[in-house]
DNA sequence: CGCTTCTTTCAGAAATTTGTGAAGATGAAG
DNA sequence: CTTCATCTTCACAAATTTCTGAAAGAAGCG
């Protein structure tokens, strides 16, 4: 074996690192801050699917200060997990397949507060005003959305099991 | 009607201005740019749904530039459509509930994008490598979400159309 | 305990984004 | 063809965000 005694490679870095920063950018123009979307995009491509924050840095070219702040975004909308390995004061933040689907489709709080919003919006304008009606046909189309959103990922973990077979898949 | 001959008013000034300013700050969490969210607000909680630049500036106290960068924002993401008034060379620009709704779910152009690179991150990563594996179930999600949303706003029309009634509805 | 290794926090420099005023366009009306 | 009203574009100023280096905080290990 010339790539390695233990487990690790043949992936070519510099493809790695071309899919990182291409599909980081797409992140980025949804909305996504640009030091996490790199590290996001990082860890979605590393073998184990888990690097720790030196690893992290080098590999993106940043400073551990980025890298803190960035694992820190992700963890906070429940894109990735932190991790302690029991040894070495070493952190290790993954990215756990079923985790972050569902913080995409997550913005389930959002939704819930634009129906607050809205809500009061109805009262306060009137039920029966023009501006009260749209405003309650907006809120009724986003109940709607909450509860089939949840119906969704019930069906989609039915057909990934099908498709990919055991239910902890995508861990390392 | 002490209110008023032609169709406005009874409408307190102040319960909209609440209205549109905290539903534009629960878009702005939600991503959004702080002046179209504003913009938006304001068109919702109008009666008609429909504003002219003037009255935007004016409600919102700001500049005609601003109006005009923010609505040139909402009608390139399709959030509202623009409408000229035979007569005068005034605009007007309105919030149609069916497409911004689509607009919404119709994160539909990312989420191709995103399958784009995913696909290739497949490819150059190779499909049976782990990161390749992980990459695939994702894109798997995606290609699942896509369709699902679909159907699902389809369901969305036929359960708006018994609790609303007519199929244009929300128009002024 | 005190060293060593990581990580986080903090203050500031750099870059980006946002909104404004002022100067063009564009088109209807005289 | 000029004028008036209205929208858009542009350059710049202000505010905000984003990263970095440096210093401080934790946790294992001798």
């Amino acid at each position: 074996m010339t790539q390695a005694a233990a487990g690790a490679v043949d992936r070519d870095p510099e493809a790695v690192s071309r899919f990182v920063e291409h599909f980081a950018a797409q992140l980025v123009e949804a909305g996504l801050p640009r030091m996490p979307a790199r590290v996001f995009a990082a860890l979605l491509a590393s073998d184990t699917g888990a690097l720790t924050s030196a690893e992290l840095g080098e590999q993106l070219k940043i400073s551990p200060a980025a890298v803190s702040g960035a694992v820190r975004y992700l963890a906070q909308v429940h894109m990735i997990s932190r991790e302690r390995e029991p040894g070495s004061r070493r952190e290790r933040y993954r990215v756990h397949g079923d985790q972050w689907y569902e913080a995409l489709t997550n913005r389930e709080a959002i939704i819930r507060r634009w129906g607050d919003a809205l809500r009061e919006g109805v009262t306060s304008l009137g039920p029966t005003t023009p501006a009260g009606r749209r405003l309650a046909e907006t809120l009724a189309f986003f109940e709607f959305v909450e509860k089939e959103v949840a119906d969704m990922m019930e069906r989609w973990r039915v057909h990934r099991e099908r498709r990919f077979g055991s239910d902890t898949s995508m861990r390392d």
